[in-house]
DNA sequence: CAGTATTTTACGGAAAACCATAATCCGTAA
DNA sequence: TTACGGATTATGGTTTTCCGTAAAATACTG
């Protein structure tokens, strides 16, 4: 069983809920933090006082306030502490239901588990950390275990994700072309932009441009 | 000081947090539930047995599991039980902190307070229940305080929401316009929603339809 | 190096959206 | 009834997006 635990969770009714799992699992040894930032450093000043933690629980999403912080989503800080201590134990748990979102940590962050916030969540994250502490398996709440095995036959890139973007947010496809050609991104011809768009609409189901956007907004992509 | 309460909350985890501000407040009578049906189910027995709750706390959003289930949100739950026993006192407990949406909850569904899930939530849940109890003040965060005072000095109509919903889900302005005159919507013509669009993009300082769905999604208008 | 495949770019016509103006309908009041 | 104002509808022209085809550039292969 762990030993030394971290958990980043900015919502206070929140973190009552966490601390008593961990009581119930008697893991004593845990320190909790309201910001991303803060969370990070505690991690930090463990792996250079060689008293590194062994496992970390991560909220995603992280409300401001009048702190200036430099990680401002959890996605972020599992990215950094992944890369900071590869062996550490990453738990997500967040009310998060986006199959996009949830497979691109287990991809690319390498989560451990992921415990999406619910009627019975107190329960599934006792059970992912005995999953996860003594083996390497993966952990997924059943609700969303689907996310996982999806496959993206078509693999979406910063360019596509980018369009998608300036496009919410006003911008024509015209104007695109121009910022893309001015800061040198690669395909900036107005048929490059339009043969991507065509092919979104096309993988999203899509009627047009307007759906689109609101499917990928939805979808937590943008 | 309140002798009944009930909450509605589908997180367990965040139930644990607001059953610790009633504990505190020493408010020993209340029941929470789950679901919206649940609750308004309760608040229904609780007026025919003449022991009525005297205090609502209310979530938002719900998740849904495999349940059938009459009320969705918070939003229709706070309405129906302000319908059902105009005197009692709601509050609402919730991330959600789009103007739009807080602002209509004290105007429409008339509530007494809205707390913001936060980094301090349960301290300002602790003060809402004491405003309220012994006054007809409202309490609001202090965060979202600015929600209330914000005039629209534009006000949307349904047909304005529907417009931008059809839009959202991907109907091209043709189409919506057939749909309107199909069932019979009074203004259908294609000027006249292209008229509304414009003063909806002016409104919202859209640039073009993407950026305006794009908006109104955001601020959960639609 | 030649040949093929893939990606990017170019072009043009069709559709949809955008925008300004003018005509029509409709309720109210003189 | 008639005049007026507001809302709805009609019309036409411009811009933007959409979509297919094809040329050009690049990458990949033997």
């Amino acid at each position: 069983m762990f030993k030394k635990v971290i958990i980043a969770e900015d919502l206070d009714a929140m973190n009552l809920g966490i601390q008593q799992v961990l009581k119930d699992l008697e893991i004593v040894d845990f320190q909790h933090s309201k910001y991303c930032d803060d969370a990070f450093l505690k991690i930090r000043v463990a792996i250079l006082q060689n008293e590194p933690y062994d496992l970390l629980i991560s909220d995603l999403s992280f409300k401001t306030d009048h702190r200036e912080v430099k990680i401002t989503s959890g996605d972020e800080l599992i990215q950094k502490v992944r890369q900071l201590q590869p062996a550490i134990k990453i738990i997500a748990y967040s009310v998060e239901d986006k199959n996009y979102r949830i497979k691109s940590l287990f991809d690319v962050a390498e989560i451990d588990g992921f415990v999406l916030k619910g009627l019975n969540s107190i329960e599934e994250l006792k059970k992912a950390i005995h999953l996860i502490s003594n083996s390497d398996q993966k952990f997924i709440s059943p609700e969303v275990a689907s996310a996982v095995q999806e496959k993206n036959n078509y693999e979406m890139d910063d360019v596509d994700i980018k369009i998608l973007k300036y496009l919410s947010a006003g911008t024509s496809q015209d104007e695109i072309i121009e910022i893309f050609k001015s800061t040198d991104i690669k395909p900036n011809s107005k048929s490059a932009i339009e043969k991507r768009l065509s092919k979104l609409k096309d993988f999203f189901k899509a009627n047009n441009t307007v759906h689109l956007v609101s499917i990928t907004k939805d979808m937590g992509i943008i």
